[in-house]
DNA sequence: AATGAATGAGCTTTCATTCAT
DNA sequence: TATGAATGAAAGCTCATTCAT
């Protein structure tokens, strides 16, 4: 049960920060719609920040997960990176408000400062990093900067996504999102073609 | 005067803003570090928003006013746009400020719905698109969603800014910014090759 | 086990005020430190400001038995109050942390309405008036407005009190405190020598 | 017209104060009852202890004025210290909601650590020490601890005036504290008689 | 045009108390 | 009896905005 409301504040804070931006959120506003009192949210965070916070651990362990999957994983370096596009836009397709939030509110200024966000914005490119850099080992792409085509990618990830947030056409959003790891995947394994 | 102040308090808001975001700066702090009065921001701006709205509505005509320029320029598309986002890149070096404002407070929830913020942020892509598809008539690169890769690549642009300005030793930061251009230039031309 | 309970209850209390203050401890944190639960608590006390008035009982009856058993004896009111200070710098000095409610809280409004504190407040100067009261009319001492003079004499004892507790030295504090009694009676005795 | 206005907020304050405890009052109703929004309180005030802070601030240096006033003077110590007396007992007469307070909210916690409250506590009583000593020196009092019969006299002193305070006939209570400082002089200087 | 004291709506947060288990 | 999660009234405080000077 505990597990449960802690759970629920945060499905509900999502759709609550998406809808309004993180600074237009009250805490009351979450209660009403989570159907619980402000006391209780208090309760399971410390403040209106902590959830946020949460919000993006959870994210964050996630991404985190798959790459301790992808551990030992013998395939070429351009399919995992395909993997890991492909589950990470799914996860936007699944939770578009958490998609919102991720890029609207991660210039956040004291989220900028916690471990598991800069974790995330620094942890995610430095692993596409060595993956590019296995890809440069293996000749399948030329020698670069890898951490600056790692930004780059992770970059261009966003701008895709913000893109696709953009189209009020669902559908036309989702065909976006959907085809996005392969077209992105192509163009820069083509563009670090040796 | 009259215009002096009002820039006076637009450059002290930039600082102001980049420093500590935009919903933690506060209207006496700005004018307390413009050496002006409260009430004196108020004779030059409607509200606390309107201030930030000037400062994307500057940046924003800076660009226009360069892609006017570029108007019945016959160079190459690729020339074009190595030559734009040198500018973009310069402006970001020199005004580091001003960059931090327009990648944190552009999801701004009030900001999204303003016309020319609209304009900057889809703007901006929307004419590298426009350059995008000249260059697919052209036959220079392979035919492509050009919205989805110009997002791409204004994102790949505000990561590799994110990725220089994470570097302690400036040097590095600056080379970082002073290859990127061409860089991204031959990585997107080479990953669009027909 | 269930005096005990309350007992358990009431010592941590009186732990929790005297280090925050009353109105700065929680009952969260007394139960914490008693380890029962917040509920217990309420099993055994109406409310909060039962819990101190509950405190200031405890105190307020063992002085009154004290003076039960003063009750009847013939020597000299001189005498008698010697006693009574022992017994009370006695107890300070057994128990600090009482000490410091009695006097912190003392004037906690809603304590001073209720009966047993207002007979605390009250009933201890009223019994010195009494034995001044005595003392007069036996011609130990001159004729004074002895409820006065009681409420000057337990507001001295509540000055050295706090004279001590000052003292970081604890050799310099006990013995400030076990030759009080003394000094004070003198101090008074003398001053009201007929 | 500024300081005016913080003083209305201490007049108010002092009022409010009284009546209902520091704790029992709320910013808001202090605001009503000076007329003013509760913003104002904040433009003068730090926070809600920063007026208790206050208050405390004007009385302390009413004190230290006059001992100030006092240097110099030539006339025997028990002069000096029945005009201290009179002195403070008349500022409890004109103001016995001060009075209230200085005996109620003395024990804050907040309170005790602030220097000038330090000052109050401890400087007064180490005044009246001094001026014991002079007057030991002189052979008007026989030795003793000074530190302890000075913090006597201090801790008499505010027991009088509670005493004072529990009188509901106004009268009665005026008539106490007007003859509290030639009683309480005469009280501990033939108490101290050599 | 410039000032800055005054405003008060509105926010976050606390914590004594309750009550279903 | 004991528990402790849930409650929500109530408080302190902030800060964008106004307007008399």
């Amino acid at each position: 049960m505990q597990a449960n409301k802690k759970e629920q504040i945060r499905e509900t804070a999502i759709r609550v920060f998406a809808a309004r931006g993180f600074h237009y959120s009250t805490t009351d506003r979450i209660a009403e719609e989570a159907g619980v009192s402000v006391g209780t949210i208090y309760n399971y965070f410390r403040n209106k920040e902590a959830i946020l916070e949460y919000i993006f651990q959870v994210e964050l362990e996630k991404r985190q997960q798959f790459f301790a999957s992808l551990e030992g994983d013998q395939r070429p370096v351009r399919q995992l990176l395909t993997d890991f596009l492909r589950m990470h836009f799914q996860a936007i397709l699944d939770h578009p408000d958490v998609g919102q939030i991720l890029i609207r509110e991660r210039h956040f200024p004291q989220l900028e400062t916690l471990d598991f966000v800069v974790q995330f914005i620094q942890g995610v490119p430095q692993t596409i990093a060595a993956l590019l850099e296995k890809a440069v080992a293996g000749k399948q792409i030329r020698p670069c900067q890898t951490a600056v085509v790692a930004a780059a990618l992770f970059g261009a990830v966003e701008g895709v996504v913000r893109e696709a947030m953009l189209r009020s056409d669902h559908a036309e959003r989702d065909a976006i999102l959907r085809r996005a790891p392969e077209e992105l995947v192509t163009l820069f394994f083509q563009g670090l073609e040796p």
